[in-house]
RNA sequence: GGGCGAGUAGCUCAGCUGGUCAGAGCGCGCGGUUCACAUCCGCGAGGUCGUAGGUUCAAGUCCUAUCUCGCCCACCA
């Protein structure tokens, strides 16, 4: 429908409706569009680096699935599961096609309740109430509930109704609320769905009262022609100098609306094609409930059993020129009905040769439905189909559990006699940063190209898979996609810094990493903790808890692998031995490497291509197994962590005592293995705490006077030392090139003819600097007066 | 009318089947020109996990009631 709807939108801009250009020119269009834009989503996908088998990629009006369709069709209509019938359906007179009640939307909006006096046959008069006034004309009966004492002695008598004054019955029926309204309510069995089944119970007549684009036709009497909402207008003020509108009162009303097009739906008695649903429902109720399906999250297995439970017969016509045919010719002759999956040259019937094929299509959902079957070759019995169907994982928007998922597995359970897949994943929906549901219709799509040119594929898809919690809703805001990209960037960084060590002809050691000789405290832990994250983040893919794997991810290379290990690594590369050097590059590649496996799934750009910079044993990070968790050495665990925490500690110190510091020594007392692993770790803990015990201290020239000393035992005395006029000299060697910088920001502001690109950008950073600078040449003058006293 | 979801630091949200969580990102405050990264590093402030009861040795995490917001289903004219 709404391709149709854009096609037409086109013709209209030349004045034109799809009835001036004739059907098979329109077809031609609409294909034209489909050729144009069918390739967009396909696009999207590529580029949001979805790892698909393209050779395979199908269309729905494809050779292939047309035949499926048909052949589901007729076998369908054979086994008396679809039907012709007249039914009361709704019908978008704008559109001008029947609809299902899926499609057609139900929302509460202000409306008004006519309360109206229909005179009695024998006098005096009993009084209903309606929302829509114009269907006054196609009304058959009055009905009251039957146990509702007020109107039972009214029950069998005959009122006249209004303006067209047709003799109709007072009837009694349970559908009628007492409470509502006068109790009395009009029956109109042709535009009613409730009003409908009480004419088919009491044998009424039904009255269609309007043309297809909602206009009055022949029997809306005096109204002819008009317009429903004129019709409307004009008869309640007929009703009100009659003296028959007793009143008008607010009343909330939630009538139907078309999914595509907003317009109000008008339910109508007519002729269409519905599946038979119960009999598909019960086995697919079943599937679901015996665990051969299962559904996350699994709160919406309750809302597929309470929908399957109480569903209606699907209405599959439309009356549209987009879509499947429906495989039907109808007989001039004998008018029998021809159903058939090739096109007949006579009737089955009686052999005649006037035969007319069915003018509707298919609703879409219906060769939809056949999708996980009709893709792959049925209804022949192809080596894809045995070897695909059923399939392992449905995964789509939790909006069209209805529309899609319901109907694949009844009709593939029909027709292949097994389910279709054994796992449906349900994800919420994409929102803007309102909180409004993504729509075409309301223009605040984000196109997913335009995200990935400004912050990248794999930013956005970290974005969405970490934003949220299966079946949950998430709103699209810049922050978090500038944040994954910043972990993207991170990751980048990381890479470029473990590369950049290595030497040309580097290999990784083989064997496992655990057995390495050399391993020091830090490599025992992150060795640790990688393989909890490698098993803790494979378990949560298993269970379908995809953000919560990628958070462990992120926590685990930033704030453990990057923030900790790669900055102790660096005392081991930048002056040990070689064979301390070595091991801390084998734990290195090895860590990033395997981590770089967990996280190809969620960014699969930046962790390929840094991939193919690392030392690898396959070609592609795409097809390299998934890793296997191994121990995890808890002592080590342990202790490295505390010590983290005893340098955490010294970072606090410094940052709230300022700095340089004197460091307390009964902190860090400590004893047993705690106190082992710290005078392991000196130069680690130092490197770490910023505080250098002596002897590195003498070797790095660059040793600044602020830095603290440590002295004599580290875990026991930490104290320290600065040269006052060493510190003075560089405090004054910097205010010297702060002037420098507040100068220059100066003469750049004061010519802003100078700035070329984005007027006033520059001009600003400009201004923020010399803000900056002013800020730190105050620091540093106090600095400088502190050092003197 | 029925059903479901959400209500957790200023903002946006994670917290799976009850006992290391009271957390992350952004924002905010303080401090950083160290040769992977300012798309950065270090430190920090901020929440009685909507409200009221209850179960339990133990509850954002279970039960009951209730308030607010959102969604779905439904033939109340």
């Amino acid at each position: 429908i709404s391709t149709q709807n854009v096609v037409e939108k086109e013709l209209a801009k030349q004045g034109l409706t799809r009835h001036d250009v004739g059907r098979e020119k329109f077809e031609e269009k609409l294909w034209e569009w489909r050729e144009e834009y069918g390739g967009i989503i396909t696009h999207q996908l590529r580029r949001l680096g979805a790892s698909c088998d393209w050779t395979r990629e199908r269309f729905t009006l494809d050779e292939g699935l047309s035949r499926a369709v048909r052949e589901a069709f007729v076998n369908l209509y054979r086994k008396g599961l679809i039907y012709r019938g007249e039914y009361i359906i709704n019908w978008c007179p704008r559109c001008q096609t029947a609809l299902s009640d899926l499609e057609t939307l139900h929302e509460e909006e202000p409306s008004k309740l006519w309360y109206v006096r229909y005179p009695l046959e024998e006098g005096g008069y009993i009084e209903v109430a309606t929302t829509r006034p114009e269907t006054i004309l196609g009304d058959t009966a009055v009905a009251v509930n039957p146990y509702d004492k007020r109107y039972s002695h009214l029950i069998g008598k005959t009122a006249i109704l209004p303006v067209l004054e047709r003799r109709i019955p007072i009837i009694a029926d349970e559908a009628v609320d007492p409470e509502f309204g006068t109790g009395a309510v009009k029956v109109t069995p042709g535009h009613d769905p409730t009003d409908y089944e009480i004419g088919l119970r009491h044998g009424l007549e039904i009255i269609n009262i309007m043309n297809l684009d909602a206009t009055l036709n022949g029997e809306g009497g005096p109204y002819e022609g008009m317009d429903r909402y004129e019709a409307r207008e004009k008869l309640v003020g007929d009703l009100r100098e009659q003296g028959l509108l007793t009143r008008i009162v607010p009343h909330q009303h939630a009538p139907g609306r078309c999914q595509r097009c907003q317009t109000m739906v008008e339910p109508m008695v007519s002729e269409q094609w519905f599946v038979k649903i119960k009999p598909l429902a019960e086995p697919a109720i079943e599937a679901v409930r015996d665990g051969r399906i299962t559904i996350i999250p699994d709160r919406f297995t309750k809302v597929y059993y309470n929908w399957m439970e109480n569903i209606r017969d699907w209405c599959i016509s439309r009356q549209l020129w987009w879509g499947h045919r429906i495989p039907v010719w109808y007989c001039d002759d004998c008018h029998g009905k021809t159903v058939a999956t090739v096109d007949p040259e006579e009737c089955e019937h009686c052999g005649g040769k006037d035969i007319r094929q069915d003018p509707d299509v298919l609703d879409t959902w219906f060769s939809s439905g056949l999708w996980p079957f009709s893709t792959l070759g049925w209804p022949d019995n192809t080596e894809d189909l045995r070897y695909f169907y059923p399939t392992s994982v449905m995964e789509t928007g939790y909006d069209i559990l209805f529309f899609w998922v319901a109907r694949m597995i009844m009709l593939g359970m029909e027709h292949m006699g097994e389910v279709p897949f054994r796992v449906v994943y349900l994800h919420g929906l994409m929102r803007d940063e309102f909180g409004v549901k993504m729509s075409k219709s309301k223009g605040n799509v984000a196109d997913p190209l335009d995200v990935v040119a400004e912050y990248g594929a794999d930013s956005l898809r970290f974005t969405i898979i970490t934003g949220s919690s299966p079946g949950e809703d998430m709103k699209l805001y810049e922050e978090k996609l500038e944040s994954s990209r910043n972990f993207a960037n991170k990751i980048w960084q990381m890479a470029r810094f473990i590369t950049g060590n290595l030497p040309e002809d580097y290999h990784l050691p083989s064997g496992e990493p655990g057995e390495w000789p050399h391993l020091r405290l830090e490599d025992r832990w992150i060795l640790a903790r990688h393989n909890r994250v490698v098993s803790e983040v494979t378990r949560l893919l298993d269970s379908y808890q995809f953000g919560e794997a990628g958070k462990q991810i992120y926590e685990f290379l930033w704030g453990e692998f990057a923030d900790w290990f790669i900055e102790a690594s660096k005392v081991r590369l930048y002056g040990e031995s070689e064979e301390a050097q070595r091991t801390a590059r084998d734990v290195l590649v090895y860590v990033f490497g395997r981590a770089l496996r967990l996280l190809h799934p969620f960014m699969p750009f930046v962790t390929e291509e840094i991939w193919q910079h690392l030392p690898r044993e396959c070609q592609s990070l795409m097809v390299a197994p998934w890793p296997e968790p191994g121990p995890v050495d808890e002592e080590a665990e342990a202790l490295q962590e505390e010590i983290w925490e005893h340098i955490r500690d010294i970072r606090n110190r410094r940052a709230e005592e300022g700095w340089p510091v004197e460091v307390r020594p009964a902190a860090y007392t400590v004893a047993g293995e705690l106190r082992e692993a710290l005078e392991s770790q000196r130069d680690v803990f130092a490197w770490l705490g910023r505080v250098e015990p002596r002897e590195i201290a003498a070797q790095r020239e660059q040793s600044r006077a602020g830095s603290a000393v440590v002295t004599g035992r580290l875990a026991t005395t930490l104290v320290v030392e600065v040269d006052v006029e060493k510190e003075r000299q560089r405090l004054e060697q910097e205010m010297t090139n702060l002037e420098g910088e507040i100068a220059r920001a100066e003469q750049l502001l004061a010519n802003e003819g100078f700035v070329s690109k984005a007027p006033g950008e520059v001009v600003c950073r400009e201004r923020d600097k010399l803000a900056r600078y002013q800020k730190e040449r105050q620091k540093l003058e106090e600095r400088l007066a502190s050092l003197a006293r």
